[in-house]
RNA sequence: CGACAUGGACAGGCGGCCGCUGGCCAGACUCUUCGGGGUCAGGACAGAGGAAAGUCCGAGCACGGCAGGGCGCGGCGGUGGGAGAAGAUCCCACACGUCCUCUCGAUCGGGGGCGCGGGUUAGGAGAAGAAAACGACCGCCGAUGGCCCGAUUCGUCGGGCACAGGUAAGGGUGAGAAGGUGCGGUAAGAGCGCACCAGGCGACCGGUGACGGUCGUGCUGUCAGACCCCCGCCGCGUGCAAGGUCAAACAGCUUCCGCUCGUGAAAGCGAGACGGCCGGCCCGGCCGGAAGGGAGCGGGUGGACCGCUGGACCGUGAUCGCAAGGUCGCGGCAAGAGAAAUGGUCGCCACCGGGUGGUGUUGAGCCACUCGGUACAGAACUCGGCUUAUCGUCCAUGUCCGAUC
């Protein structure tokens, strides 16, 4: 029993250490973008524009929207693999259960780092704004 | 050797770390209606293009439509062969037009490039212009007729006017102005006549044919067919988000059961209860099955699976053909995603360009360091073509010629 349960602990330890970007990872189907949309906040942060709002799930998902005017396919399709390893380097450093999904705007392209910077300082942002909000209804509620 | 043209091949390389997709091989945990499903970790293998692009043609495939014919709409357009699944497209030869190539220049020949290229005597639209064809704005003429003046042998003659009229030489407009140039001709002109040149028509000759040649014929405006139109030939529509299968949940529809008792294996039958209708009420008669459940049909939504990668396939050798390509042998299986994999990052090397320093008689070059760059571009059902984009490297072939004056 012991052993079985070293054995399980390990592979959940290997399972959060891991910087994988699998199915689950993605942000799927015109419902969850609209929902996301209509009811996440948004930070811009230079190039990109971040939108995030809690989901029930122990991971984050991601979620890209690159219009045509950003560029040629191959364009987009650089830039929407930047960002997407800048999510699947950040997943384990900063806190989980969000969906996000961000929006590119047109601009000249930049390395990867910078992606990755602009993608944590608005993960940071969207984290602090619904904690406070779930402080302050938390708070609110034992006096109502 | 160099320049240009055409065709072909390649599409930076190697390594470390971290990832993604696919089927395959194996394992742990877990759920299970025992069919299978889920989670996690692992192994080796495979994983964008010559244009994957534009979606412009031609097909396969799928669904829908379809007697036959006509109108309409759309597409194609030199000739003769050939290749091809194809009416897409390509190859060879020829014809026509045009350009280039030698030369101070011209002509002829050779060679090469380019051409969406049937009909403009079937007709119409088109700006400017007076007019695009039954042409007269200016101009020219005014022979002939008219009017006026003069002379007169009374027959006419000379001069003038620009009224009738004649006229396409010249001006202006235009891409094009009554085929062009020259001579004759005329009052002035005009294919009115002639010569040459260009075109049309006819005859003959040559050619399978596009067409070419000769002769005849005054027959002759021209840009536009990438405007309508005419002629000939061809053409159903929509595209894998086509379309098919599956099991859920939820509308809707059909049908059966329905509550009790008897009978019966069951279906059912009989009786009763219940509800509705006839009725003021009862009897009686007729009709029905709510809630709930079973079965069937089933629109739309979301999901899973199939379609979905072995094919007019790829490589290679032989052989046939001028070529496009054909035939045969051998070897191979080579991405199948679905908010959409095929990568991110770091280092080294290669190539190109700039800068600095060194070497070098200046220069060319070489060496070191440093900075920047390494195209166009991403499969979305699959093939065959076309078109467009493209940093550069390498290879092959062709041309850069001749005669006469």
């Amino acid at each position: 029993m012991c052993t079985m349960d070293d054995a399980a602990t390990t592979t959940m330890s290997n399972a959060e250490r891991r910087l994988t970007f699998r199915a689950r990872h993605r942000l799927s189907g015109i419902r969850a973008f609209t929902r996301v949309h209509r009811e996440g906040v948004r930070k811009p942060r230079g190039p990109i524009i971040v939108i995030g709002m809690p989901n029930d799930l122990p991971h984050c998902r991601l979620g890209l929207s690159v219009s045509r005017r950003v560029g040629n396919a191959v364009t987009r399709h650089a830039i929407k693999r930047k960002l997407r390893e800048s999510f699947r380097l950040l997943q384990h450093d900063l806190p989980g259960g969000y969906d996000f999904v961000i929006i590119v705007r047109p601009h000249a392209t930049i390395p990867m780092q910078r992606y990755k910077d602009q993608l944590a300082s608005a993960w940071e942002a969207i984290d602090a704004t619904y904690k406070k909000r779930y402080r302050r209804s938390s708070d609110a509620e034992p006096s109502a």
